[in-house]
RNA sequence: GGCCCGUUCGUCUAGGGGUUAGGACGCAAGAUUUUCAUUCUUGAAACAGGGGUUCGAUUCCCCUACGGGCUACCA
């Protein structure tokens, strides 16, 4: 890499529906390392595999990236040149450049059909398209120059496969892990452009990363195996000097059990992988994200940013800023990394603790909303936020921490009081209720006393009285403070509540 | 099977030739909160194994084991 080229790195995902934990991580480092560099960060969207494309897919994950807050750039200077890179608008220059690596030697077109080599593959468990029997396979390696001729002007379905030396090693340096070197007897001749015309992802990538002046790749540890292919085709094509430098991520993996993090998992452990909600289309399965759970797009970065990278401290709550900042190659683990749900939770947690109300409100109004209260007093959500934020793992969490804010509890734990109650406890309250009225200032810090006062005179014990004070305004044995509820609450609404209370007891 | 990558508390990780191997999540105990949660304090908890190299290895090298990835006309 020369220090004088711009820094331009590009996220590839296949609009194939989802944008799961690891896809969000590839992308994050793509967008943190652009940024700390002070360069691009665009898109490429793979969507040639038509069984696998589905509608809508691509507008989803430009929604994740967006609420994640690493939306791609648009490179309005030299859109043509740069903007967001589609397969399917690019077919015919993969076709002329696999064509270009025909004529240099470097492939070959190949007819066996996809049948014949399953069949293949049925006979011979280990088969492998390869230097070691291409020659006694249909092909224009194999094939005289007269019947290859023939069969393309005939139009028979074929393909093109890259020819992978018999000799030699393919060494890179990774980024993150070094020196990698690969013998190049080992890897088969993939193929390059498929019968149907369109370029597998090997031939994509490379023609398209270098259309799109990409400088470094970061990309999950399964493309390793592949790379040799990938760095032969940049030499191949001629653009040996140009090539990108590599980096690959380390996998993000099941928390229980072994293998790569999948859909699957989160049903089955119950929790998200998906950045945010996914409803295929096809089927109308919903998968869920963790937006929609109630995590905060801060928390969701925080905690995707520091599996698998920290910045050598101790410190674990990072901006998106933050990031930027102190981001660094060579503090990316080598090893995968287990998801561990109960950490991200603990992220969401700090974070909206640590996170500006005014940015809290616009989404605690929304779940509210969601339950049935419009209309309300920002200034008085506020307040009721302020009481219950740190009580709260989700977003969402905030109705059922807070709801007897906003309406009268709908049932009263009447079993923890009744079986204690005392026509004494009844007179209480009563006169409770008429010396409220009475008080000049309402607020917590004035109430607390005020009750404590009552009861010493009334000769009962504080705890007796303070836990159905309690229930009666909240329904139950949980809540804030409870001098602050009865504040928040006003004096109106306290005496409704106890008023509809009583009797029950 | 072959190839490639990896291996520090249960998990995420720091560290790095001589350390009481540090932090965080989770877990346990105690304190605070006359509720529940939060918070605070404390605690239990790790260098995969075997060979080298070295005065000394968890750290460097090799082997083994284990884990993971890839091995499609998917990405």
């Amino acid at each position: 890499m020369s220090s004088q080229k711009k820094v331009r790195v590009r996220f590839a995902p296949s609009p194939t529906g989802g944008l799961h934990l690891g896809g969000v991580r590839t992308a994050l480092f793509n967008y943190l390392f652009a940024r700390h560099h002070g360069g691009d960060f665009i898109l490429r969207i793979e969507d040639t595999d038509q069984t696998r494309f589905v509608p809508g897919a691509e507008e989803y994950i430009n929604e994740c990236l967006n609420w994640c807050g690493i939306s791609p750039d648009e490179s309005p200077q030299n859109p043509g040149a740069y903007g967001p890179y589609r397969q399917s608008e690019r077919k015919a220059s993969y076709r002329q450049f696999a064509e270009q690596l025909v004529n240099d030697g470097y492939a070959y077109y190949a007819f066996d059909t996809a049948e014949e080599l399953d069949q293949q593959r049925q006979i011979q468990p280990n088969f492998r398209y390869s230097h070691e029997n291409r020659l006694s396979l249909r092909n224009s390696l194999s094939l005289s120059a007269e019947e290859t001729a023939r069969l393309l002007e005939e139009g028979v379905a074929h393909t093109i496969r890259i020819k992978m030396p018999e000799e030699g090693t393919v060494s890179f340096e990774d980024m993150i892990r070094g020196r990698v070197t690969f013998e190049t007897n080992l890897v088969d001749d993939k193929v390059l452009l498929k019968a149907d015309g369109m370029p597998t992802y090997h031939l994509a990538v490379v023609v398209d990363d270098r259309a799109m002046q990409i400088s470094h790749i970061f990309r999950g540890e399964e493309w390793l195996p592949s790379a040799p292919v990938h760095i032969l085709l940049w030499e191949y094509l001629g653009w040996g000097s140009e090539m990108p430098s590599w980096a690959h991520l380390p996998l993000i993996l099941k928390p229980d059990g072994n293998g790569k993090l999948s859909k699957r998992d989160g049903d089955r452990l119950g929790f998200p992988v998906y950045a945010m909600n996914w409803k295929d289309p096809k089927t109308g399965d919903l998968t869920k994200g963790f937006r929609e759970l109630g995590f905060l797009p801060e928390a969701f970065v925080n905690m995707l940013g520091v599996l698998g990278w920290n910045d050598g401290t101790d410190q674990e709550l990072f901006s998106i800023q933050d990031l930027i900042d102190k981001f660094s190659v060579d503090r990316i683990s080598k090893s995968g990394a287990k998801f561990d749900f109960e950490k991200a939770k603990w992220f969401n947690h700090e974070w909206i603790k640590r996170l500006d109300n005014s940015i809290l409100l616009p989404q605690v109004v929304a779940v509210l909303a969601s339950n049935g209260v419009n209309q309300v007093d920002e200034e008085y959500v506020e307040k009721v936020l302020v009481a219950v934020k740190e009580r709260m793992t989700y977003v969402s969490d905030f109705w059922e921490q807070s709801y007897f804010f906003f309406q009268a509890p709908v049932s009263i734990d009447v079993d923890a009081v009744k079986p204690k109650w005392t026509t004494e406890k009844t007179a209480f309250f009563e006169n409770l209720m008429s010396d409220f009225e009475s008080l000049e200032q309402w607020d917590s810090t004035t109430l607390e006393p005020f009750f404590k006062a009552k009861v010493a005179s009334s000769g009962m014990k504080i705890g007796e009285l303070m836990m159905p004070f309690r229930i009666m305004l909240v329904g139950g044995k949980f809540g804030p403070d409870v001098f602050l509820i009865t504040e928040l609450l006003g004096r109106e609404e306290v005496t409704s509540r106890i008023k509809k209370a009583l009797p029950l007891f």
